[in-house]
DNA sequence: CTTGACCGCGTACCATACTACGGGATGTAC
DNA sequence: GTACATCCCGTAGTATGGTACGCGGTCAAG
C-alpha cells in the first residue's frame, strides 16, 4: 500500500500537520513507522497510511460526540485493550449522555431567557422601556445559584 | 453602609477571592476603595460593599446564559458607556441566540447518535454483537464533515 | 549542486476561566 | 508584643485544544 507523509495525511483528513502531531503526542495516533533511508541524522519523516486518514475522521467524529480527547484516548485504549463486553464501553456513553443532556437544559434554560429577553426588547425600543438591562442584569434572574 | 474586605466578598458571592481578583483584572468589576489607615505602605486592602455581591452574582447569571467574560465586559461596557436604545443590546443577544442553537443542534445530534449505541448495546451484550464500535468508531458518522 | 518544498522538533503563544503558591505586609486579639 | 488571620501582588500551573514560529535537516527536480 502507498504511504504518505504528515502534510497529505493532514490535507486528507481535513486537519492540519500541527494538529497531527498534536494527537500523536497526546497518544492518539500511536507512533508512525518512520522514513528515513539514505542519510542517518534526524528521526525521519513519519509515514502514514489511509488507515492514519480513518484514525483521524473517527477522532474527529468522537470530537462531535463531545468527547474530549483525553476520553477518546481511553476509549481507544479500552479498545485496543481487547475489551470485549459492551459494559466495557455503556458506562462511559451513559455518563456522556448525562453530561450532554445537562449542558443541554443549561442552554435551554439560557435560550429560553435571552428569548424573552429579546421579545420584550424588540417590543418596546427603549432601555427603559423593555427592562433588557433589569432582565439581564438585575437580580430576577439571581435566584437559582 | 458597611463595607468588608475580599474573603468577605467572596464569600457572600459564591466565588474564591482569586476569581475576585481575577474579574477585577478583567474589567469586570472595578476598583474598589482601599483602606490604608494606619501605615502608608502597600496598597491597601479593598474594601467592597452588598453592590459588588450583586455585581459578582450578576456575573455568574450571564455566564449561566452562556456569556463569556469578555462578553460580559462588553455588555457592562455598553452599559456603563450609556448606551440606551435596546438595538445596542439586541444584536449581542441574537447572536448569542444563534450561538446557543447551534450548540443545541450538535448536542442534539450527538446524544441520538450515543442513544442508538446505547440502545443497541444493552440488547445485545458483546462488542461483536451490538457493533459499539463500528457504530462509534467506523465510517458511519463520518460523512457530514 | 543548488533551489524550493517539505519535514522534525522545541518552544511559545492563543483563548477560556480559573486555581495555587509564596513572600511579605498588614490587622486584630490575647 | 506576639501569634494568627487576612490581605497584597506577581508568577506559574491546570485543563482544553489547538496554532504559530523558526532553525536546521532532507528530498526531488533541474
Amino acid at each position: 500500500m502507498k504511504s504518505f507523509l504528515i502534510g497529505e495525511l493532514a490535507k486528507r483528513a481535513g486537519v492540519n500537520k500541527e494538529t497531527v502531531r498534536y494527537y500523536e503526542s497526546r497518544g492518539l495516533l500511536g507512533e508512525p513507522n518512520r522514513r528515513s533511508s539514505d542519510s542517518v541524522s534526524g528521526p525521519g519523516y513519519r509515514e502514514y497510511t489511509e488507515e492514519a486518514v480513518i484514525q483521524i475522521k473517527i477522532i474527529k467524529q468522537l470530537k462531535q460526540l463531545s468527547f474530549r480527547l483525553r476520553e477518546i484516548k481511553l476509549l481507544f485504549e479500552l479498545y485496543g485493550g481487547g475489551a470485549r463486553a459492551c459494559d466495557d464501553f455503556t458506562g462511559d456513553i451513559r455518563s456522556k449522555i448525562a453530561e450532554i443532556d445537562e449542558e443541554t437544559t443549561r442552554l435551554a434554560k439560557a435560550r429560553k431567557s435571552l428569548g424573552e429577553v429579546l421579545a420584550r426588547c424588540e417590543s418596546a425600543g427603549f432601555i427603559e422601556a423593555c427592562g433588557v438591562i433589569d432582565r439581564l442584569m438585575r437580580d430576577e434572574f439571581l435566584n437559582d445559584e
